[in-house]
DNA sequence: GTTGATCCCGAAAGCGGTTTCGGGATAGCA
DNA sequence: TGCTATCCCGAAACCGCTTTCGGGATCAAC
């Protein structure tokens, strides 16, 4: 059961392989007649050029490696299977493969990538939750490799990217809350190294200074993007003397948290205590209550990137390629107006 | 900024390539002076051996396929990216890749099977929700190519697979509620030329055998695994005449969808209506009310799956690895005891 | 009938490693 | 000292495909 190689095919047609090789890739210096039966006996004989031979030869890889952010939450994934269809819809009109590289920590990040560039596997990069300031991002554009980042560090001047606008989004957010007379509004933010939580940390802050609320960082958290982290920050706010009557949050995944903590207490979010998280997940629809959010769109930014890496990769100028789209705010149940505060 | 090739280690050292190659590899015929020499002079030069060129020459890919099922739910997605972590952890530890491949169609899918085994980018393919009669793998077989399946298909004594026990864990599933005083059970399944869809039909009946129920396909439905199909499956049901006191479903998904339904008709879910999922999705915690649901544990799946593929690709007999784990029921609060039909 | 351009294809040199084979140098032993 | 066994390494073929280069055929043009 050994495979067809090239030089079975150009056996049987009783032609070189260069030959064949030309004609199965296209090249003008062949007659089509030529071109026609080589096809005819390729399927023949069911060849499959060697990818590897052929990766070695070219010295392209034919495949992107999607590095997956080391320490995300299991709730805040289904985000990575859908962006990983969009970027798989993109790479397979080509033909390429996609790589995926879990990691453990930054550290090891870093050395996954260097190995991954250096030995010659993948053509490009697809980057997530850029560091305000990235070690990786440097380490890629040091070495020159195409990349894009799904986010982007604080100075993104030089590379492709796509991102929402996160600070419009936060403010998108916060003004909603205000809106609904909100006025004393906690914020649930993640580690500050991440540019995308220190955007949105400065859209909250923007937003209050809008309307004139003091900005009080007892009522801001940076926790972890899991659901406990979230309802541990609400739970302390609530408890406390003069707790917020609303919470933004960066994630779904967090805001979750946060709906727990207020049912435990007895409180009903959405009346009682607002809330809005940050995703757009659909799981969202059935929490309790469903939770509104901001989205965006996952399996289309999957595609997009997919396609902003290939051309990055063709050589276009990254700096062309730098997208950043706005945030939706879905409503549904867990923002209404502030009530006044009789509830205990 | 060129690679460093092994030429260029070989010529630093004043030695030949095929020394210095022996001597990376752990070859025995080196002393060990010149390995230790070697090894410093590879980290001082950077040196990564070009991954194309020795899959060529070695003949193995050191990448393994993951085929993710062509049409699942967004919702049933976290499943997906927990696996995956778990089987990069288990590749990782060699230091091979994973590669991802998602499919529109079933046809398309065979295909791309096809092309990933015979063009000899992977090693090993990793398969999921396989079918009752799997065309993917009688392809696999045929090809005699290494490949291990999550879940598996009607007659699987000849391959390797990891799977949960589907018809108990829905015996457990449904003798839960029977203990709790339900007898007229509704069950959401899944289109039944999936196996794992079958077996659970098969747990469904056999539940209600052991409890002498009569089996009534009235309230059998099979649905997508989407929250809407099971909404609109369990919204049937509730408005007919005879709605069933509990669901019992074959997704998590799907069981969001059914509390929706319960819902929105003013019911009270664990109370008026009891429901059963299956998956033991971290969200459920969240759902409204919290889901009582079967759990299989996902990140250690993935990493069995992928130390048994890894095995199977090291020539090991694939019968050897054929694992059956249990559900586990997961009491939260969207099951109780029947109550009385009072409810209209 | 020559000449020159055009069209196709063969030949061969890589791409960057791995692996078998054989022999020179060294060590062990008599 | 002489002979064999052992230890290391060099040489070379090979993995399967790509691509440049050059030249034999073919054909048009003069």
């Amino acid at each position: 059961m050994k495979r067809t190689t090239l030089k079975d095919l150009a056996k049987s047609l009783e032609l070189t392989e260069g030959t064949v090789s030309r004609a199965m890739n296209g090249y003008a210096d062949i007659s089509p007649r030529t071109v026609e039966r080589v096809q005819q006996a390729a399927v023949m004989l069911g060849y499959k050029p060697n990818q590897n031979a052929r990766r070695l030869a070219t010295g392209v890889a034919e495949t992107i490696a999607y590095v997956i952010p080391q320490n995300h939450s299991s709730l805040a994934e289904p985000f990575v299977s859908q962006l990983l269809r969009g970027i798989d819809d993109a790479l397979s009109r080509r033909g390429w493969d996609l790589l995926v590289s879990h990691s453990r920590s930054a550290q090891d990040e870093a050395e996954k990538i260097q190995r991954l560039i250096t030995s010659g596997r993948v053509s490009g990069v697809l980057l997530t939750r850029p560091f305000r300031n990235d070690a990786r991002i440097k380490l890629l554009q040091d070495a020159g490799f195409p990349f894009v980042v799904h986010g982007r560090s604080e100075n993104s001047k030089d590379y492709a990217w796509y991102d929402i606008d996160n600070k419009e989004a936060i403010i998108a957010a916060v003004s909603h809350l205000i809106e609904l007379g909100h006025r004393r509004i906690g914020f649930v933010g993640a580690p500050l190294y991440y540019n995308f939580a220190f955007q949105r940390l400065q859209g909250y802050k923007a937003a209050l200074q809008q309307s004139d609320i003091q900005y009080d960082d007892s009522i801001v958290e940076f926790t972890e993007m899991k659901d406990d982290a979230g309802e541990s920050a609400a739970a302390n706010q609530l408890d406390s003397d003069n707790p917020p009557t609303a919470f933004v949050c960066v994630s779904d995944t967090q805001a979750l948290g946060v709906l727990s903590a207020i049912r435990t207490r007895g409180l009903i979010a959405g009346v009682d205590i607002s809330v809005i998280g940050y995703d757009g997940l659909n799981m969202g629809r059935h929490s309790n209550p469903p939770l509104t959010t901001m989205a965006q769109p996952q399996v289309q930014s999957g595609r997009e990137l997919g396609d902003m890496l290939l051309a990055v990769i063709d050589g276009e100028d990254p700096t062309k390629h730098q997208v950043l789209k706005r945030a939706e705010l879905i409503l549904r149940n867990s923002a209404g107006p502030v009530r006044d505060r009789n509830y205990h």
